[in-house]
DNA sequence: ATGGCCATCGCGGATGGA
């Protein structure tokens, strides 16, 4: 199975775009994030037209993200249990059948604008909010993934400008080490178990055509749990949309996920 | 370079994004 994650950065405006690429890529799922719309105004139709089942979770604006799928996605919830949030950032679903379904969380995390500043708080609040969850989430459901905009990078390699960039938002220790205690719950990130060409982003900056000369981040990850990481396939950033007119400043990321064979039991 | 671009709301220019 194939699973995706883009951040979109308005679907109203991103929804022809969405469709050409789900025509090229008939991936299983596709999680979304900045939809800027209210569910009201959510195109459910012409995605179902496209082959697509789907679940939003919109507001007006801001954030609001979504779960599509060619098969039901199945146990759908909103937002981190337990944490009190008026943004729309969270949406699982689980899909797939019997050995071979898989618990699916999409996410849109907080950008934080600046260290220090309130939305930077709110951002560390909300990962630990969202740390304490995952824990739980993955004793209950062992095959997950947490697919979607981190704005947070790794390390240097997902950094255009490292030393410009050192201490900055998206890559500074605190928000890194929210992201490695995500790691330490039991999950790796799936584009690092292969090899990637160098200076390979998820984002990039409308100004200063900052796609055309790579300037950009790595901050969109899908990060597999310890029973799906041996099925891991490939994963890969798709550069193609970024090159569209109008685009989102990020690319999708995809990875593909092995089914279960029941063939080779192990050791 | 104390910025550049884009989307939203709403009709000018502030706010948020990253």
């Amino acid at each position: 199975m194939k699973f995706a994650t883009w951040n979109v950065n308005s679907l109203s405006v991103r929804l022809p775009q969405v469709l050409d690429w789900l025509a090229a890529n008939p991936v299983d799922v596709l999680v979304l994030q900045e939809l800027k719309l209210s569910d009201d105004k959510f195109p459910a139709e012409a995605l179902a037209q496209a082959g697509y089942l789907s679940h939003s979770f919109g507001q007006k604006t801001y954030n609001g993200v979504a779960l599509l799928s060619r098969t039901a996605a199945t146990d759908i919830v909103k937002n981190i249990p337990g944490f009190d949030d008026e943004m729309a950032r969270v949406i699982s679903g689980t899909v797939g059948e019997g050995d071979n379904s898989v618990r699916v969380v999409g996410a849109y995390f907080p950008n934080g604008q600046e260290p220090g500043s309130d939305k930077f708080e709110y951002k560390m609040e909300w990962l630990k909010g969202l740390r304490s969850w995952i824990k739980d989430e993955l004793v209950a459901h062992p095959r997950l993934l947490l697919m979607g905009d981190y704005n947070i990078t790794f390390d240097d390699l997902d950094v255009w400008d490292p030393e410009g960039m050192r201490d900055q938002i998206h890559c500074t220790d605190e928000e890194r080490y929210h992201l490695n205690a995500l790691i330490a719950l039991g999950l790796s990130d799936s584009y690092r178990l292969f090899a990637q060409p160098p200076k390979s982003y998820s984002w990039w900056d409308y100004r200063d055509a900052g796609f055309r000369r790579n300037r950009g981040m790595r901050i969109d990850h899908i990060l597999v749990s310890n029973a799906l990481k041996p099925l891991v396939k490939s994963c890969v950033i798709d550069k193609t949309p970024r090159k569209n007119e109008r685009p989102s400043d990020h690319a999708p990321v995809v990875v593909e996920i092995a089914n279960q064979t029941h063939s080779s039991p192990s050791s």
